[in-house]
RNA sequence: GGGCCUGUAGCUCAGUCAGGUAGAGCGUCGGGCUUUUAACCCGAUGGUCGCGGGUUCGAACCCCGUCGGGCCCGCCA
């Protein structure tokens, strides 16, 4: 059984209804890590639902939480800002500065950060209630919650300290308030008077915060189970690091009970990290981000990767050859016919789950509704975005006639932004020489050699256009009867350096015809003189 | 210190939860397609399932131990 479903078959033995959360913290740029987070909650939704469940995924939009602290791609000048939350500060600059016009016009950090990736949940087809956590303080969604908690004090803080082992300072509270200034840090609680918690904060100031008013927000631990019960949450995956023992999911198992509520079925799952980088990380840096990766690959393929990739194994990311061999393998997969591959007589349950798998797993991938496209292999795809400058050429190469799908141009276009980019792989690019190769040289073999001054001559009289070249380089073969593959790995080795290619007319014509002359015959030379 | 994940073919992994003669894709090699779309088709190659014990008629799978890799436990999914 697929993953998703192993989920769903959990979630039907609780009940009819539920609801399936998702949460991220707008702290910087979102990267691909973040759209496992996502993708997962959404696979589990859908299983459910056809599961016959009646399901609702939602995303919690954590910006009520404050700046950490002065992150790299940030200005120093936000170190004003640590403490403040999300919601409430300017979003950056190009060159890490405030931009208060943008804030004036109502634009927040958290809204900077966020937009983009509303945009890239729209391409993968994930469609969430969208729930903003800052608003939901203001408009006193917490205020029962935050009340409990603060009533309960005592006993929150010996669960914290006993299942998770670290001690709470002396003047813990479970609720931050805001300070004079904005900011929820250096802040301490001197009373509480239900509803009303006040306060101490650094610069000496005294104050007053209202709990059900959202005039500061319940600490991590506890404002994640707080929101398990006020949105009625029966379900949430989340990182390993919520997951470790004594973590937050542990902790937050229990303080939901004083909420009168039980803690939703869980799901850990594991990191996405970039091939040879280590983990993804905000702060360094080093990440890709879901619209830079979806102006790559096409959504299904990112969808799938996740899919077909169980929740706790651990995912390298690879923007080169592994992304190719994701993509052609999606690509297999969509041509499969399962119904034909089940009904084979004398299946093995494995290979009969393994079916089943695949089959999900695609399910889950495409994009609704799939339009049916002519198959054309990543591979395949790229050697064309670089061998025909003209959309039209590919098309009629692939022997497609107008209209073309939206979703070929657009794998199209993706393909073009690949090959340009550094995360192409060189295995894939076609290079031309300009000397040649000397490992190559050695690879020529007597054939080759044989071939090569009859090649030259007949590649000089002929016309410089695809069928002229293919007649002399095919004929130059049978004339000496040759199968025309020789031919070809002797062009290959001299003007590429590889033993194989594409279609090697198509692009001599867009190359000049005396220096591929001179780099046959330089060829030629360089052989005899070894 | 506590905990989680992981180790299976050259590579990426499935198979471990219901023990029953080692799987897939890619790669490699050979052949075919009488023009080579890095395509496509056919065939072959390839593994002491990290290591050592135990349970069992039978273990990649269950139990104990051990070694290696990755990671979490200060709000980074």
């Amino acid at each position: 059984m697929h993953w998703s479903d192993v989920v769903a078959q959990r979630l039907a033995e609780r009940g009819p209804t539920h609801i399936v959360s998702t949460g991220i913290t707008p702290s910087g740029e979102f990267h691909i890590g973040h759209l496992r987070e996502i993708l997962t909650g959404d696979m589990i939704a859908k299983a459910a639902r056809k599961a016959g469940l009646d399901v609702e995924f939602v995303f919690i939009v954590d910006s009520a939480d404050p700046l950490r602290k002065v992150y790299s791609f940030l200005d120093d000048s936000y170190a004003q800002y640590i403490g403040h939350q999300l919601k409430q500060i300017p979003p950056p600059n190009q060159d890490g500065t405030p931009d208060m016009d943008r804030f004036a016009e109502g634009v927040s950090y958290a809204d900077h950060f966020l937009e983009p990736f509303k945009q890239a949940l729209e391409q993968i087809d994930v469609r969430p209630r969208f729930i903003d956590n800052y608003d939901s303080y203001a408009s006193g969604k917490f205020s029962e919650t935050a009340r409990i908690a603060c009533n309960n004090a005592a006993n929150i803080r010996e669960i914290i300290e006993r299942v998770s082992g670290r001690e709470l300072s002396e003047g813990w509270f479970p609720w931050n308030p805001i300070d004079a200034n904005g900011s929820i840090d250096g802040i301490h609680v001197t009373g509480w008077n239900d509803p009303i918690v006040s306060w101490t904060d650094s610069e000496g100031n005294h104050g007053t915060s209202d709990v059900t008013k959202g005039e500061g927000k319940l600490p991590w631990r506890i404002d994640w189970p707080a929101k398990w019960a006020w949105i009625g949450v029966t379900m949430e995956p989340f990182g390993k690091d919520h997951g470790a023992a004594g973590g937050s999911y542990d902790t937050g198992k229990e303080i939901v009970q004083l909420f009168s509520k039980d803690a939703p079925v869980d799901l850990t799952y594991e990191w996405i990290s970039l091939r040879g980088q280590g983990a993804m990380s905000s702060s360094s840096g080093n990440t890709i981000g879901p619209l830079e990766a979806l102006s790559l690959v096409p959504p299904e393929i990112l969808r799938y990767l996740v899919a077909s990739t169980k929740p706790n194994k651990a995912i390298e990311f690879d923007t080169g050859m592994g992304l190719v061999n994701l993509a052609d393998e999606f690509e297999r997969t969509t041509l499969r016919d399962f119904s034909i591959e089940m009904q084979k007589e004398g299946l093995s349950r494995r290979q009969l789950v393994a079916i089943e798998d695949a089959k999900t797993a695609l399910e889950l991938s495409l994009i609704s509704p799939h339009e049916e496209t002519a198959s054309v292999t990543f591979r395949h795809l790229a050697m064309l975005a670089q061998t025909k400058s003209r959309d039209d050429d590919v098309w009629r190469s692939l022997n497609m006639n107008e209209p073309i799908a939206q979703s070929m141009k657009d794998r199209l276009h993706r393909m073009r932004t690949w090959v340009q980019s550094q995360h192409f792989p060189e295995e894939l690019r076609i290079t031309i020489l300009q000397q040649p190769n000397p490992h190559a040289i050695d690879l020529l073999d007597e054939d080759n050699m044989t071939l090569l001054p009859p090649l030259i001559q007949s590649l000089q009289a002929c016309d410089w256009e695809t069928a002229s070249i293919q007649a002399a380089i095919s004929n130059t073969a049978k004339g000496l009867e040759m199968s025309p593959r020789h031919a070809y790995r002797a062009l290959y080795l001299c003007i590429m350096g590889t033993e194989r290619g594409p279609r090697l007319p198509t692009i001599l014509t867009e190359l000049e015809q005396g220096e591929i002359l001179k780099l046959l015959n330089a060829c030629v030379q360089a052989k005899q003189e070894s």
